[in-house]
DNA sequence: CGAGCGAAGCTAATGACATTAGCTTTATGG
DNA sequence: CCATAAAGCTAATGTCATTAGCTTCGCTCG
């Protein structure tokens, strides 16, 4: 029998695949193994289990995203930056329904790469932010607002729980205006609750 | 040996603490016929297995939800209404940590309870939406909004996804504020992309 | 009061998956 | 060539879900 030639790389990519053709909640070692042509304990020499590969998995999906992210955001500025970082973000959620949810993962602080992953992403809010004269706690309220409605949307979206799925890019692109009127409005904190 | 007495109900119940204590993914079978005190597979004369009593579970978790954004609701309008919902939501996401991710399946049709209970809560959105003077298409749109901020920013706290919990209510506060400011200025929506 | 019956609960068996241990074999570098 | 590290395998164990089929409780009705 001839060595498949597996890497850790190699396993991780072969489970991104899998996973966004059957679903992240599907994605099983048993799985990626088959379709490495490979038993199932021969992952082992490639990843340190099933959690591993998911971190693993969450790092390369991170990443991904990020640099589209980015990619987007280059060469624009307020509004349109806004909407590119939004789209490039549905768009990846869209195109990749398994690694998306993968990439929720709180990094893991041991693994340097998803770390830097996740403050490029994070990166590409604050630059739009700025762009609106958001800064300090402003732009970390304003953020983690960005964050919340366009992964609140992308989930939704894919989970099926806003039913029919009429008018899914009118109702996003509303909510990308109706997240550049807020910024450009944005509110005074009141005082402690 | 005396029987347990169980019903449907109290299999359904008791999974739904024993969720909120040890989290949904770690939600199983083994453990709830644990807790009642019973061999696994007698839960089958209760529930038709762990797929089902997962949708039980969210039907259950969506109409107590539907229930506290229903009263936070009651006797307020506007902005007023706006953030006593939106509280009403996070708390129950907060203080139910492993009901609320169950809550997110798709309703399943054949249980119209749980159909019925997610257009009480659909309803609750659209009512302080139509304060705001949003209706038809409009609506939708900014209901779909609503839902992706409020479920984005608690599943992104529930995860740890926001880093260090500094400042979440402050920056909660300020995502409603800022869907108020949105609502009350809502984009005309521009011709077809 | 007792017989019978339906439902509740049990044990046993099967099958998927993850994990660990320990063996075999393949490449490859000296 | 051959020695060795790593790649891959089989076997064993444990957890969980599910199905089948048995036992027995507890209620109802004669």
């Amino acid at each position: 029998m001839p060595r498949a030639g597996l890497t850790p790389q190699a396993v991780v990519r072969e489970a991104a695949r899998l996973a966004d053709e059957v679903g992240y909640e599907k994605l099983t070692l048993a799985a990626v193994a088959g379709r490495l042509g490979v038993a199932l304990p021969s992952l082992y020499k490639h990843v340190r289990g099933a959690d591993a590969l998911g971190q693993q998995l969450a790092a390369l999906a991170v990443a991904e995203l990020a640099a589209e992210m980015t990619s987007a955001a280059a060469g624009r500025a307020g509004r349109d930056a806004l909407r590119a970082v939004a789209d490039a973000w549905r768009g990846y959620a869209g195109r990749h329904p398994g690694r998306y949810p993968a990439a929720q993962q709180v990094p893991d602080p041991d693994d340097p790469a998803h770390v830097e992953a996740g403050r490029l992403a994070l990166d590409a809010v604050y630059a739009i932010l700025r762009g609106y004269g958001l800064t300090g706690d402003d732009a970390v309220d304003a953020a983690r607002t960005f964050r919340s409605a366009v992964h609140g949307f992308v989930t939704l979206e894919a989970s099926g729980g806003f039913g029919l799925p009429r008018g899914m890019d009118r109702s996003f692109d509303q909510l990308v205006a109706a997240l550049d009127t807020a910024f450009r409005n944005w509110p005074d904190p009141v005082g402690a609750r």
